[in-house]
Formats: structure tokens, C-alpha cells, sequence
DNA sequence: GCTCAACATGACCGGCCGGTCATCTTCCGG
DNA sequence: CCGGAAGATGACCGGCCGGTCATGTTGAGC
């Protein structure tokens, strides 16, 4: 693991250039995805693909450390929605800020879905948001916003589905996810309707092979 | 395109071994999704990699044969639902069918979400089920079973999307999907929401682009 | 059973990509 | 201003994969 903040006692351009090298690694992760080439960020970057692997050990870690980037801002928006007086806003807020970040990165949702891909760390992390999003469903579920038998995780892995579902019209209609997420809303609210057939998924790890489309 | 039908006056082990191949085929893209190699196709097959090239001009080509298949199937079981007399019943049956077959086919999903895969042949294919949904959407509209603003497209991509949420769950809880389509389904059912708040997808082609995930 | 065209085979090619390393450059303390 | 260490570089390596082709094999008609 050199992902890590370790910016004292360095060199200035080299913390420049682990910035420098960050940016660029974010920017083509979220628009190619997580097939991206190292050669084609280090150029991004304005270095060489040697200078990458002098930062980083291996591409996994260099994509682990921004896909945490970007689970602890999920993390944060969750936590932060926490204190909220309408846990049913609260909850469709975090969603709305969830699928729109799916929408946003490519690797993104590649990792969320793939769990092959992922360090411990990022498993952790996702545990982390799994959380988060289960404290904001809970108070949801007690004020009676949304149906009883649904779960945090529920809520976690509705976020990659609703993107999934606008992704095909992605170029055409970026903000189509809108549409369904509205409408996975309007199931989560049906308070009325049988419970959901199958049990919801427990505490386990998700997708502890790869069997993942 | 040299995946036709074209079984007349050839040799008798050319046409086994065709059926060989398309078996392995089939069974490797399920498993495996579209990065499977040619070669772990052949030996499945028991054959060599060069006789899958005589087969099929490309690997493209012979993905393509089977995803026509499968969408043929999909297509025939939206046309032979036309005809029940509970328009509700038969949409839910339609999808169904369509994410338990997409759970058990990783390629399949993946040519599905990913246009930039896709042979004209499987894109037009990819319409006619369109229409073939709209079909069973617009009586299911007409008889009240589902909202007013859903149309065939929505339950094309909806599919994906259902199958993609409990895709993390794949391994762990096969059946999981079933719990996320019957949550979509409430959605579709809610008849009294507010209309949903994004135009409903036109008469686009999915994905002109390859801007998915 | 003979012949030959059709078919099968697998060594081979070129391109790509993650990762390495000897060499060169640059920053920084003194 | 200088020396040396930390850092940057890009040619290079090995492995993989789609696709080709000269050669070997086999089925079908006679």
C-alpha cells in the first residue's frame, strides 16, 4: 500500500507530480474506466509510465486509493444526512448524490459490481457506506417512509442498479437516471404493497466470488 | 457474417462440429462473459482456435450468432405473452423470463448494457424486443396494471438494471433478483404517484455511444 | 480403396499492457 | 556552487489474445 498521504519530508516536485498524477488517474478512471491503460494517465499526468509505479506499487493500488477517495465522500454525504428531521428526503438525498456519482465514474461502478477487483480496503469502505446507508434506512423505515422490510443494503445495491438501467442511455440522456430512480422510489415507498418475496440480503460480504456481469 | 444457418451440402463433422462450437460457445460466454478467450472456447469445444475462425470471420461474429439466439427467445416468449388476457400478469411474466436469463448470462448482460459490442444485426434485434415490449407495456397501461407513463423501453433497460442490483448478491443468493424486481414492480404499479419526473426514453437507439459502465 | 477438395490444426505473428530497471535529471542541504 | 541522493525516464520484458496460414487429415463421391 503507497497510496497513502505521506506528503512530509518528500521532495516538492514530487508531490507535485503525485497531485498531478492523482487528477489525471481520477479523470481517465471516471471516463474510461477501470480498463484505462497506465500509459494513457501517465501522459494525462505529463510523466512517464515509470513515475506512476515509483507512487504507486501496481495499478490496483492506485485505483484503490482514488475509488476510496470516492467512497468516503459518499460515506460523508451519508453521515452528514444522518442528522436530518425527514429521514424520507434525507434517504431519497443520499440516493439522488449516490447514482449521480455512479453516473459520474465509469471505474466507479465497475468496482461497486465487481468485487474481483477490489483491495480489503475498499471492501471496508463499502461495509463503511453499507452502514451508513442502513442508520439512514432505519430512520426511514421507523417515520414510515419506506416499506418496512427494506435494508441498507437494499439501498446500497439499488444505487448500481438504477444507474445501470439509464446507462445505455447515458450519451443521449445523461440525466435519464432521474426516471428510475423515481421509480424505484416510488417501490420503496409502497408501504401498502405484500412484503418483497425474497429474504433481503444479510451481513454478508458482498460478492465474495466474482460471478458479476 | 458467416453465423447463418447455412447447414445444407456441407460435410457431416463441419456440422457437428459447428454444433460443438456454439455449445461450447454459448456455455463459455454465460460463464465467463465476452472476454473469455477464443481459445478456452476451442478446447471446450474440443477443437483447435484456427477452426473457430473457419467457423466465424471474428470473434464478433460468433458472439453475435448466440446473442441473436438469445434475444430470439426472449423476443418469442414477449409475443407469445401478447396474446394472455391479463395484461399485468403477462408483463410480469415477460420480465421475468428476461432478468432470470439475463442472472444466468454474463455476456448477455454485457452486450445488452454495452452498445459499442454490438453488431447492427444485434442492435436491430435489441429493437424488435423494444417493440415487442411496448407491445405488452401498452395493454398493461390500457387495463390500469401498470402506471400510465411507462413504456417499453423503461422495461427493456429495467431488466439490466434489476438484474445489476442483485448482481453483487449473484453467488451468494442466486435468487436475489426476484426481491428487486418485485420492488420495481411495486414502482410500476403506483398508479396514484405523481407522474415520474424525466421524459420517458423516445425512439432513440440505446446507446449511439459507448458511454456505460 | 482411391482421390481430392474441404476441413482441421497449431505454430506463428503483431499489438497491447502491466511492470522493471539501468540510466539520466533535478532538487536540496551545506 | 557543488555533490549526492531521491526522483524521473522510457526502452525493454514477458504474457496474453485475436487472427492467419502452411501443412496435415478426413470425409464423400466414384
Amino acid at each position: 500500500m503507497t497510496g497513502t498521504t505521506a506528503t512530509s519530508g518528500q521532495r516538492a516536485d514530487m508531490v507535485r507530480n503525485r497531485r498531478l498524477l492523482l487528477e489525471a488517474a481520477t479523470a481517465a478512471f471516471a471516463e474510461h474506466g477501470v480498463e484505462v491503460p497506465i500509459g494513457e494517465i501517465a501522459q494525462r499526468a505529463g510523466l512517464a509510465k515509470g513515475t506512476v509505479f515509483r507512487h504507486f506499487a501496481s495499478k490496483e493500488d492506485l485505483l484503490a486509493a482514488i475509488m476510496l477517495q470516492m467512497l468516503d465522500q459518499l460515506i460523508g454525504t451519508a453521515e452528514r444526512l444522518i442528522e436530518a428531521d425527514d429521514a424520507g428526503a434525507a434517504l431519497r438525498e443520499f440516493m439522488t448524490d449516490g447514482v449521480e456519482v455512479l453516473a459520474a465514474d465509469r471505474a466507479f461502478c465497475e468496482v461497486i459490481g465487481r468485487p474481483s477487483l477490489q483491495h480489503s480496503e475498499v471492501r471496508d469502505a463499502i461495509g463503511r457506506l453499507r452502514d451508513a446507508a442502513e442508520a439512514l434506512t432505519a430512520r426511514a423505515r421507523d417515520q414510515g417512509a419506506v416499506r418496512a422490510d427494506v435494508t441498507g443494503t437494499d439501498i446500497v445495491l439499488l444505487l448500481g442498479g438504477i444507474h445501470q438501467t439509464a446507462a445505455p442511455l447515458l450519451a443521449a440522456e445523461p440525466q435519464a437516471w432521474r426516471r428510475y430512480l423515481a421509480l424505484a422510489l416510488d417501490g420503496l415507498r409502497a408501504t401498502d404493497a405484500p412484503d418483497l418475496p425474497y429474504p433481503p440480503p444479510g451481513r454478508l460480504r458482498l460478492g465474495d466470488t466474482d460471478e458479476v456481469c
